[in-house]
DNA sequence: GCTTGACCTGGAATGCATTCCAGGGGTTAG
DNA sequence: CTAACCCCTGGAATGCATTCCAGGTCAAGC
């Protein structure tokens, strides 16, 4: 069943049907009501390769993801949630960090299985990836090396800010630090405000007090160890993620000392962990949805600016893109934006959350 | 650019550029590298809309899912883990429970988008899902009313018996239970073993030592409450999902109990919920990622015996789909297989494990 | 009465790749 | 020497819907 056929059944034109389906205007009362008539009998629906294939545009937005874990589920939600509100879908493609993998989905954008592109992170350089923005819109949630790539993100600095400030608050006056991968820009970032806001305070801020390289729960209680272990013990410590936190927590608390009281620990994750609850455990709420949301927003806009798109949300109770807690970077063109060597700062509004 | 131009460009017909791009044989040497070079330097990809179109297959199969979150995501992981071995990726579809979101996902199917759609979890009558059958392989994790669409699930009751056995070797002799929507399936069948499984041992399975409509890590902590309210206290409990089991595990720590000393709690969840390491929690595991990786298998398998597939599987690191710990209900077509009312018991294997 | 324009409709080109069919050239077997 | 067959190649039909262009009808305005 095709709109050929349609059309010979409802004895119009190709051409006729096609505007009853696309509700275009000079379509007579009678041949409308034959065609959606023939099309109610024969129960027809058009093929969507052919429509895609026709207008260019799939209103699929291609997700680029190492893996399917909590973190990275916050962000694909946050986009996919947006998204859905102007008619778009999220194809996941996994690359477990792999070079081809990622090239496999770079792919799908030159040969138009998806309109746009979502690097949730990524192994290959930069520059390749810039390669492919003539294909169609690409968005990254990671700080990149040259302003080439659109990248939403937000900057750790602030969330440990928030964290620190708050311990300080309290009373605390001896902070230690437990951070990820050393390399990265954001453990980088955590440090910078470990450093300084210490540093601004009057608070000291030792070295050994530093923990890197710590990711999983029993990461966080290996941590505790020795941090319980150093001949000044902290009195409170400011970590990177949820999990560690609850780590260290477990592990305080397994040793017979009382957190917050003994050693206060501050997490920082996205709303919807669930751990911070279940532990109890004060964290600075990191919004990876409204990250995720924003990596829409930059993808359409650009979908819209370069005439992909009608430009109609759909649906009523889509939100307004307006005011959100993060900011994005916008990369320019590969040609007209040479400046910028490294992405600036960001902007964004994290909160402190006590789960008492 | 597109086949023609390379086509024009080599100095060959479309066909001969066709069969270079799909490696058909029959093509002299001169030819092809003649063609391939200039695909080198025009930098063409054939536009997949037009494959798609023409071949009548996307290599996109759509999970049908209420929501983004962890549970779901465990199936959605090891669906889309086990399709990308054979070259196909996974479109999702959020419904939010709302049967005109889950027929528009039934639409993707008919209008070709999708070649397969796995459905998580429905709003819409089965009758309805089983009129889209025709379009193309349809399977579901949800315990169906009738055969007509094939399932994949595990079998509740075995989860809970093992969980309960595990108790009881450990000497627990009032033992309560905790349940989430009190009409499903699954807590029916976990209530049917608690009821059998205790009986047979000559054990209480009393009433009052039944909680329902236990979702969240808070209401675990109110059911903690009211169990140990309870004039004769249980030694034990036995819950449907690990977050309502750390709900329970801190609350009854909180009030200064011990677990598991004084009251065990055993959980029931997905290896990767990591929950259960961080507060302790003995689990029954519930192998949720392998029962995406046999809803997979049981949609390529259809794929497959209707010429959909050429039955390849690519890569070199795929499993063989042989032994697994969850088997499939065949639904059978519509027509065909009338006799089922209900779907029949399923064998799988689960494990208890033990955080120590 | 004629022009202008709105409204409706159909035809044909278009987007792009696959595949069947037919045909030419060369080789081998009978 | 011819029939049979293989290899290579191109043409054209095909999958299906969109859209531009042109043509026709009818009513309103000058």
């Amino acid at each position: 069943m095709n709109i050929r056929k349609i059309a010979e059944l409802a004895g119009v034109s190709v051409s006729t049907v096609s505007r009853v389906l696309n509700r275009h205007p000079h379509v007579s009362e009678s041949a409308r009501s034959r065609v959606l008539q023939i099309i109610e009998e024969t129960d027809y629906s058009p093929n969507l390769n052919a429509v895609q294939l026709k207008v260019g545009r799939t209103r699929v937005i291609g997700i680029v993801t190492p893996t399917l874990n909590h973190y990275y589920l916050q962000l694909i939600k946050g986009a996919a949630n947006r998204g859905k509100g102007y008619g778009y879908q999220v194809l996941i493609h996994q690359t477990e960090e792999q070079p081809e993998q990622e090239m496999q989905a770079l792919e799908l954008l030159r040969r138009k299985k998806v309109d746009a592109l979502m690097i949730l992170r990524r192994a290959t350089p930069w520059a390749d990836i810039a390669g492919y923005l003539k294909y169609g819109p690409i968005v990254t949630c990671e700080p990149m090396q040259n302003g080439h790539v659109p990248a939403v993100f937000l900057d750790h600095y602030e969330g440990f800010r928030l964290g620190l400030e708050h311990l300080i608050r309290r009373g605390r006056c001896k902070i230690a630090c437990v951070v990820g991968r050393g390399g990265s820009r954001n453990s980088k970032r955590r440090l910078d405000a470990y450093r300084e806001v210490l540093e601004n305070r009057g608070l000291p801020a030792r070295e050994e007090w530093i923990f890197r390289d710590v990711y999983t729960a029993a990461d966080g209680r290996r941590a505790a160890d020795r941090l319980l272990a150093l001949p000044e013990r902290p009195d409170a410590v400011m970590t990177a993620n949820d999990l560690v936190a609850a780590g260290l927590l477990a592990e305080i608390r397994e040793r017979g000392l009382r957190a917050p009281e003994d050693l206060a620990v501050v997490g920082f994750e996205s709303d919807e962990s669930g751990i911070a609850d279940i532990v109890g455990l004060t964290n600075v709420t990191n919004p990876l949805d409204a990250v995720g949301r924003k990596m829409f927003d930059t993808l359409y806009a650009r979908l819209k600016e370069s005439g992909h798109e009608a430009g109609k949300p759909s649906g009523g109770k889509s939100k307004t893109p307006a005011a959100d807690s993060v900011k994005a970077v916008d990369g320019g063109s590969a040609e007209t934006d040479e400046k910028s060597g490294a992405s600036p700062a960001l902007h964004f509004e994290l909160r402190v959350r006590s789960s008492t």
